[in-house]
DNA sequence: GGACGATGTCATCCA
DNA sequence: TTTGGATGACATCGT
């Protein structure tokens, strides 16, 4: 790529060199499409013929053979840019990698759907599978999730300066954030403890969906939270961290198995589901597991969907908050779950928008060097057209002078004497030596 | 284990 | 002042 862009830079240079060398063309020429003719054939001669009518005698065809050392018919016909850069870049559009494309979306209407868009494909778009995790937050309450500040755990980012206040995020489960704490207990959330959490705080953990279902039902998929609301009471804490997810169970089912949702083998310390995403390619059943800011909301039982939270107008958003008694690390949560979202998709926009970007300045500079390269062959062949022309020239000038007679009818040395006009046309036989004295 | 692409997130600027 | 879009930078993951 540095080469193409030093080649194209290159381009400013010829075309300078070309107003200097050919001061008599003017640019418009070089934007011809038209070939230059084979030297060999002389058309080129012709069409000179057009514009200066003293040389079209030169060029005459039947006297052009003696000029061939002038103008070599070697020289090849000028090629078509027009047809060249489309035959070149015609194909552009499918340098276009396939990411670029279109994003499509996705139906979110079921929870049927949204497992079945999770199994076997890799996800196509992150609005889609927004929209699904959306989804997961508010199906997966009866599947026993574990409010699992797990990612949580990992640093968040190297970078991250904590612009959420510390209350609203479960990274800090020493802030005091009451959303984040054990319900039954009150101690901070931390899943999957390995000793600091007693099986007491463990049971009121795995129970902690359903004291949140009174309150979400209303925003549940109809006929997803009602299967899923009452968490096995055989669950045990090594249970819920098993990594080895297994189908859910319905209460009715004997011996459900296992759930274990936050596999943290699929789960990005983001608390992306794309991580679970490409696991589920393998075609397991296993839901994708909830992102950072969903089970964020599901601690703080945040009355409302994620999808709603960032989708909403603004007006309707805060008509929405409205609606609810919210504390403020709930509102602090919302809004930075908006904000994530707002930005994420913005983000999703920027990358796209800078690959299409880097697509159309690789084709523009194709273009560029398809120019370069048709000005250079330009350049070439007004090269050998400007030689041709001087060959001609000199040999009519040798041609006048052999008619020229002094007073005694002698020839005048070419050596001796040359022809000159002046601006008003006239022709005067010059001695050299005067000529020399002249410039002086 | 390192390279690389994809993605989410944060900080910052700006309208 | 608030909100949100745009974008660079960074972290993390899977391949």
């Amino acid at each position: 790529m540095d080469m193409a862009w030093q080649e194209l830079m290159a381009i400013t240079e010829l075309q300078e060199f070309e107003v200097q060398t050919e001061g008599s063309y003017e640019t418009a020429q070089y934007q011809s499409m038209q070939p230059m003719a084979p030297a060999g054939e002389f058309e080129m001669s012709q069409s000179h013929s057009e514009h200066h009518p003293p040389a079209a005698a030169a060029c005459d065809p039947s006297t052009a053979a003696s000029y061939e050392g002038c103008y070599s018919a070697e020289a090849p016909a000028c090629h078509r840019l027009s047809s060249n850069t489309e035959a070149v870049y015609g194909n552009a559009d499918s340098l276009l990698p396939q990411r670029m494309l279109p994003m499509s979306s996705h139906p979110q209407s079921s929870l049927i759907n949204m497992a079945a868009a999770t199994q076997g494909h890799r996800r196509p778009n992150a609005s889609s599978s927004q929209g699904l995790s959306r989804h997961m937050l508010w199906t997966a309450l009866g599947q026993n999730v574990r409010v699992r500040a797990g990612d949580d755990l990992e640093s968040d980012s190297g970078l991250s300066l904590g612009s959420s206040p510390p209350l609203a995020s479960p990274d800090n489960p020493t802030a005091g954030a009451p959303g984040y704490q054990n319900i039954d207990t009150g101690t901070p959330y931390r899943d999957c403890e390995p000793e600091g959490m007693t099986e007491h705080g463990r049971r009121a953990h795995v129970h902690y969906p359903m004291d949140y279902q009174s309150q979400a039902v209303p925003f549940l998929p109809s006929g997803a939270h009602a299967p899923y609301f009452s968490p096995h009471p055989g669950f045990s804490h090594s249970q819920t961290c098993s990594m080895n997810p297994r189908p859910l169970k319905q209460p009715g089912q004997a011996a459900p198995a296992p759930v274990d949702l936050y596999d943290n083998a699929t789960m990005t310390s983001r608390g992306s589901s794309y991580g679970a995403h490409a696991k589920s390619q393998g075609g397991s059943s296993t839901p994708a597991p909830l992102s950072r800011d969903e089970r964020r909301a599901l601690a703080l039982k945040i009355p409302f969907p994620l999808d709603k939270i960032i989708n909403l107008p603004v007006d309707d958003f805060n008509e929405l908050l409205t609606q609810y008694t919210l504390t403020d690390t709930q509102l602090a949560l919302v809004r930075d779950i908006r904000r994530r979202g707002k930005n994420k998709v913005a983000a999703q926009n920027c990358r796209k928008r800078k690959l299409e970007s880097i697509v159309h300045l690789e084709r523009e500079l194709n273009n560029l060097q398809a120019q370069r390269d048709h000005l250079a062959q330009e350049r070439l062949e007004f090269q050998r057209s400007l030689a041709f022309i001087k060959c001609r020239l000199t040999d009519l000038y040798r041609e006048v002078f052999s008619h020229l007679r002094d007073e005694d009818g002698q020839p005048y040395s070419i050596d001796e004497y040359s022809l000159q006009q002046t601006p008003d046309g006239s022709i005067y036989l010059v001695p050299h030596s005067m000529e020399t004295r002249e410039q002086c």
